[in-house]
DNA sequence: CTTCCTTTTTACATTTTATTAATTATATAA
DNA sequence: TTATATAATTAATAAAATGTAAAAAGGAAG
């Protein structure tokens, strides 16, 4: 997962961009002023900025000079300054793009992957192989594979995908109609039972003993969660 | 010296664009259609190419997609096309950057200036790996062979487009239309079964037992993936 | 224009997976 | 305990994905 940083005083920009680049599976932060995107970069793994120009404190163009000191990723400018003369000096100081509102959400999300692209083709940044450990279960999901005390299993898509959102919110419990409206994109209607199968398929996969699940818990009345319990 | 690739049929642009690069220091080469410039790009070394969209012969949205195939340099397209939907294309077809006509020739100066530095901070300019291997398999991307257990065997350019991008990502499993997206440089309509058949080819060159492939594994329902598994 | 090679399409067989329905088991509360 | 709601299990059927072969379409070279 790939996190984008976006600055901007303006909350609605900022939600906006929010909706439309969670959309594409990236995984958005907003702050509002320059100091505050410094602060995070500090803290964590950023790999892309989206960053306004005039804002109250710090504003974007002092931020962005501090931050090539020491820091390299792709920074896009967003903002109402439309003069070339600040392009230029944005893109001067260190910056990427330029982008100007009002803008074109999809050509944003357009410019957004460019960089990204560039940034990560050329080893800017390692993207994290997705692994997810619970207990001794290991799912990879990049090689979409599973296994289980070191013994690899056969998960079939759907499964597979169930087993993700369990393993990615570990100890969260999932109705049935959650999961379902969660891993088919679509509105769950009488798909109870299709999720009891799944998960009794996927406990036989994974548990020792599927009666006795150490894993993929059933909570009364609510759902299903999974916990890397260790002993029974 | 960096070498820029200026690419327009509109002779005033491509040497209005000499003159203000040149004096930035750059070494700039002019071409008028998306053909001269796949040529200029095979016998120089390019380290940016600045391209217009419409023009006679290969137009600059075909050219790029074409040796985005290969080739990693940095794409701005300067043209008058100013759809939103234009630049869109532009940049998810693998553009860098998008500027329109009339443009200020200090805004692209900046902009070339941009992408030159992010390309070179991240060490583009060197050849990625040219030689990718797994298991018996060795993958030559810059004499375009491959090996099979010391055994050369004949790839067309689609096969070992494929084969390249699964190599390149070892282990991790493409689905059909991502392997379509990513080869063809186009969006993934139908194309499953076409996969299906390049795959079997591969494997049919590949593979000991097409049937029952050591390298080149299908997990269901999600993707194909590579993987140097050795012993059957 | 013809020939040869590559790519795509078509059609169908085969394999694997998803869903449904029916049945049995289990937890909770009166 | 008993009624009731929830969950587990099983098997059968429908649906989907992949494998394969062969033909058609597309393109480049001579």
């Amino acid at each position: 997962m790939l996190n984008i940083l976006i600055c901007d005083d303006d909350r609605d920009i900022v939600s906006a961009v929010k909706i439309y680049l969670s959309a594409e599976r990236y995984n958005v932060i907003g702050c509002a002023s320059g100091n505050e995107a410094l602060d995070i970069l500090k803290k964590q793994e950023i790999h892309l900025i989206i960053m306004d120009i005039m804002m109250p404190g710090m504003d974007g163009i002092t931020a962005v000079a501090q931050l090539r000191k020491t820091d390299n990723i792709p920074v896009i400018f967003l903002t109402a300054k439309s003069e070339d003369t600040d392009k230029i000096l944005g893109l001067n100081i260190g910056g990427d793009d330029y982008v100007t509102k009002p803008f074109n959400p999809v050509e944003l999300t357009a410019r957004v992957k460019a960089q990204l692209r560039r940034y990560i083709s050329l080893g800017g940044a390692q993207i994290a192989e997705e692994v997810l450990t619970i207990g001794g279960i290991v799912l990879n999901d990049a090689a979409k594979t599973v296994s289980v005390d070191g013994e690899a299993v056969t998960l079939t898509p759907t499964e597979f995908d169930i087993l993700r959102l369990l393993m990615k919110n570990p100890g969260t419990v999932f109705s049935s109609s959650r999961i379902y409206s969660e891993v088919w994109n679509d509105s769950p209607l009488g798909a109870e039972n299709t999720i009891a199968v799944h998960i009794r398929h996927i406990r036989e996969k994974l548990e020792i003993n599927p009666a006795e699940p150490r894993y993929l818990k059933v909570v009364w009345g609510q759902g299903y969660k999974i916990e890397g319990g260790g002993c029974g």
